[in-house]
DNA sequence: CGCAAGGTTGACTGCAGTCAATAACCGTGG
DNA sequence: CCACGGTTATTGACTGCAGTCAACCTTGCG
């Protein structure tokens, strides 16, 4: 839900929880948990990034999302884990048990808010990748993907923002439904539209976000909400649009 | 999390709850609530069903969901509802303030927990059709959404399943980010394979349940849960699948 | 430097989208 | 009850985007 203020005894936030606990760390290629292990922990991300894969039973690799600094994974699993995550980069993270977690959560109304904000944003990440898988382009999804990866760093005030992609191609072909070629495909044209460049290959510079974010088929952008975290949700605006629906559900366009 | 047992006061489920309200109702093609309205209410669907669904800047249409007797709908959302409501069939339903809800919960574990589960389940599906979005074939796409509506109202158990698809053939193409015409194809592919057949536009009869399921690129199947409320969820299995993994994240099969 | 992993580009194919014509269905009214 | 009209569904012909296969290039590490 929202904004819940009420405080039960101490106050106790979920950052704190974590900071409070002993900070492990693991390599690129290593996984800090496993797709069908049981779920007993929940983790934060302090430093690098992580992809979130299932391996689907033709052995193919789906990447749900990726995990950065200031992440807490493991929160909505039922009994097990229902995707391996997989270090990137050098990750450091810290684990809490999800059983004392919980029963904090049952005592503090506060924590339990922030723990249901945190699955609030991934369904609400979670249904925005479904529209991008359901309905847009190779090139879209990949400026999509460039911007939301750019925009996670900076706000969106700046012309021009300059960050670090460090997952590979690959990663990002399996997280937006294509495969490798049209990845790099894609990105060759947005270099060649000079919307995008790039130093190395991890080392993304977007130029003119607002042409970038009208390519990739995103609402306007520069709406600009409080610093607060990722949140580039909103999307649900007034939403003025020339369509009626007839009796039946069918959409018409007026014009 | 999971099971959560602990009971504050009197105990007060989250179907009571709604049961104690009046009950409202709505034809086909009108809304319970719209992408964008203030997000005040929450709703549990007593009878009919529902398509679920956004606008996209383009005016084109993307269907996230259908919600069916007993869902309950509008608890994760943040201000404002991130998309539409609105009847395929006769439906009817409560309504229960979310400012009240969100109350209740805070001084009920039990309730919290049912919060919980409704929100970590809409996750599951929404990453489910992520992958189905992401990896599947057009026919793969169509068989898994006829065989989770089948399952949804019988158990597995069953070597043939009839049920009723209220929804228009749009609705399953906005839904599954096809075309309405790849989505007729693709059902009569499955109709000449015997796999289904169907009694006017929307009665369904799926044969061969096991061999729909493969077609559909699922796993398994007959594992046949507990006959709890929906869970097709589990995907999450041991996992004996022969690949590994190097150092930079890199998938190769063995064989 | 040399090699291997990762990335890019090109040629070709095929699946799903588009446009268009036809058929089935359903509610309404004669 | 049947006939009619509008809506929804199906099928067909053609197109085009993204996938596949293959060659080549880059990069970074031992």
């Amino acid at each position: 839900m929202s904004f819940s203020v009420a405080t039960t005894g101490r106050m106790e936030s979920l950052a704190e929880l974590f900071t409070s606990r002993a900070t492990d760390s693991c390599h690129p290629g290593q996984a800090i948990f496993w797709e069908g292990d049981p779920a007993t922990g929940t983790f934060r991300i302090h430093e690098g990034v992580l992809r979130l894969y299932r391996i689907l039973p033709d052995g193919c690799r789906a990447v749900t999302g990726f995990a950065f600094a200031g992440d807490v994974l493991g929160i909505a699993f039922h009994d097990r884990y229902s995707y391996t995550a997989e270090a990137v980069t050098n990750v450091r993270y810290s684990r809490f048990s999800r059983e004392r977690l919980r029963k904090l959560a049952s005592e503090s109304p506060a924590l339990q808010h922030e723990l249901f904000e945190v699955v609030a944003d991934e369904l609400s990440a979670a249904q925005e990748q479904m529209i991008l898988l359901g309905q847009k382009s190779s090139e879209e999804r990949v400026a999509s993907f460039l911007l939301k990866n750019g925009l996670r760093v900076y706000g969106s005030d700046k012309k021009t923002i300059d960050f670090e992609l460090p997952m590979t191609r690959l990663d990002m072909a399996d997280y937006l439904g294509l495969t490798i070629e049209t990845v790099c495909r894609s990105l060759t044209k947005l270099k060649q539209a000079k919307l995008v460049s790039f130093r190395g290959r991890h080392r993304v510079t977007l130029h003119k976000l607002a042409e970038l974010a009208r390519f990739a088929g995103e609402e306007e952008l520069e709406i600009l909400r409080d610093p607060d975290h990722h949140d580039p949700v909103v999307r649900s605006e007034p939403m003025p649009l020339p369509f009626q629906n007839d009796k039946s559900g069918r959409m018409h366009l007026v014009i």
